[in-house]
DNA sequence: GCGCAATCTGAGCGCAAGCTGAAGGCGAGT
DNA sequence: ACTCGCCTTCAGCTTGCGCTCAGATTGCGC
C-alpha cells in the first residue's frame, strides 16, 4: 500500500528531518548516510523513490543515480545545493525525476517525493471519499461528477486529507505539511477547513470531520 | 516488548519525575544528569530513544544529538528551553524527532515519545483487545468493525490502558500518564472511564475491568 | 447481614476549542 | 496605477468537552 523511499544524504540532521517528514507523510522510509550499500539497499529495501543528495562521501549523487537507473526502476529525487544551474541541468540530464535546492521547506519535498511517485504511478493520482474524487495530479476536485473549483492552499489542504483519509491529523501536522510552518496557528487552519467545508459539502454530506481536541479526519460515512 | 529510554537532564527534580511517569507507561528508563558516559550508555542501555535536555553542563544536547545520530538508530525527542522558534527550529533541523519547550506537561511528553516510538516502528501503533482495536496513530477505535466516537481525553485514557493491556493501572498511573496531574482525583478518573465503557461496552462484553482498591484492567475474557 | 469505603453515574456549569464573517494586505495580471 | 482574488488576521459567537458535585450503588471486612 504505502510506497517505500530510501533517503540518502550524508548531513545526519536534514537526512532525519526529511525521513520523519516522509514517515508522517504515510511513506515507510529507510535513510542511509551514502550510497556505499545502496545495491544491497535497492535489492532488499526495493524502494520506489530515491531521494539523493548531490554531495556525498564516496560516490557522489550522479554516480549513484546510473546505479538506480541501472538495476531499478525506482524513481529519483535529487537535493542539490543551492539551486544552481549547472547541478539542475546535470541532474536533470542524468534523469532524476525531479531536483529540490537547498535550502529548501521540508512540505516542499514531501510534495515534490509525492508528484514524482503518483507520476510513476506507485501511489494512487485520485483517492476518492464517498462520491468525492480528489485528483492530486490534475489538481481536479468533484463531487457527484460536478467539478468543484478551489484555490491552491485549499487544494494542497484537500489533497493531504484525502492522503491521510480515515485518519485524524491534528492542526499542527496540516500546518507542516500544507504549510511548511513550525509555528503553530489554529485558526489558520480553521479559515481553510472552513472555506473547503464551504465548497465541497454545500450539496452533500459532511466528509471533513472535526475531532475537538484532535483535529479533522476526511470520512465519508457517520 | 518494551522499549528502552534514556533520559538526560540536568535537573534532578525534573528528570525524575520525566522517569518515573514514562516507567508508569511501561519503559525501561535510565536517568543521566549529563552526557559525559552517554557512548557507553548508548553501547550498554542501546535505548530505543533519548529524551534530551537542550541545556546541559558540558557538552549541550545539541552536540550529544549529533552523537547519537552518529552512532545509534536511537529517537531523539528534546526538551527545549521556553518553546523559543531558534531552538525549536535548530532542534528540528538538528534532525530530533521531537520537541517539547518547557514548561511542560508530564503527559504530554509521554505522548510524544510514544508517538516517536510507533513512528520508528518500535512500539505497534494498533492494539487489540477481543474484538476492540485501538489505533494510537490514527485516532480510530472499533468495537466489531464498527466505528467508536471518543472524545480527545476518553481517546488517551483508552490508549493508556490498551497499551498496559492486561496489567492492573491505578488510578494515580493513570492520572499522571492521561492528565499530567500531581493531586489525586479519583472521581475525575471514573467520571472519564464511565464514558468510555458507555461507549465502548454499548454493544459489547466488558472490556475494563475494575479491581477494587487497585485500579483498572483492559482484558477480554472473564 | 451490617456498615463503611470505594466506585459509579447523571446533571450542570464554565470555558476552551472551533467556526465564520469581515477586513486588510499583498501579489499577479491588465 | 488599478483591479481582482487569495491568504491571513481578528473578533465575536457557538458548541460541546471536561470538571465538579452529589446521590445511588456495589462490594468488602467483620
Amino acid at each position: 500500500m504505502s510506497a517505500r523511499v530510501l533517503v540518502i544524504e550524508d548531513a545526519e540532521a536534514i537526512g532525519a528531518a526529511v525521513s520523519s517528514a516522509l514517515r508522517e507523510s504515510g511513506y515507510e522510509v529507510q535513510h542511509r548516510l551514502d550510497g556505499r550499500q545502496l545495491e544491497t539497499d535497492l535489492g532488499r529495501f526495493r524502494p520506489d523513490l530515491v531521494v539523493l543528495d548531490v554531495m556525498l562521501p564516496g560516490r557522489d549523487g550522479f554516480q549513484l543515480l546510473e546505479v538506480i537507473r541501472r538495476s531499478s526502476g525506482a524513481g529519483v529525487v535529487m537535493l542539490t545545493a543551492r539551486d544552481g544551474v549547472p547541478d539542475r541541468l546535470r541532474g536533470l540530464s542524468g534523469g532524476a525525476d525531479d531536483y529540490v535546492g537547498k535550502p529548501f521547506v521540508l512540505a516542499e519535498l514531501v510534495a515534490r517525493v509525492s508528484a514524482v511517485l503518483r507520476r510513476l504511478g506507485r501511489t494512487p493520482s485520485t483517492v476518492q471519499v464517498g462520491d468525492l474524487v480528489v485528483d492530486a495530479d490534475a489538481g481536479v476536485v468533484m463531487r457527484a461528477d460536478q467539478p468543484i473549483e478551489l484555490t491552491a492552499t485549499e487544494l494542497r489542504l484537500l489533497v493531504y486529507l484525502a492522503a491521510q483519509r480515515g485518519r485524524v491529523v491534528s492542526k499542527t501536522q496540516i500546518l507542516t505539511a500544507v504549510w511548511g510552518y513550525e509555528d503553530y496557528d489554529p485558526n489558520l487552519v480553521e479559515v481553510h477547513v472552513s472555506a473547503v467545508r464551504r465548497k465541497i459539502e454545500e450539496h452533500g454530506t459532511r466528509l471533513v470531520h472535526t475531532v475537538r481536541g484532535l483535529g479533522y479526519v476526511l470520512r465519508a460515512e457517520e
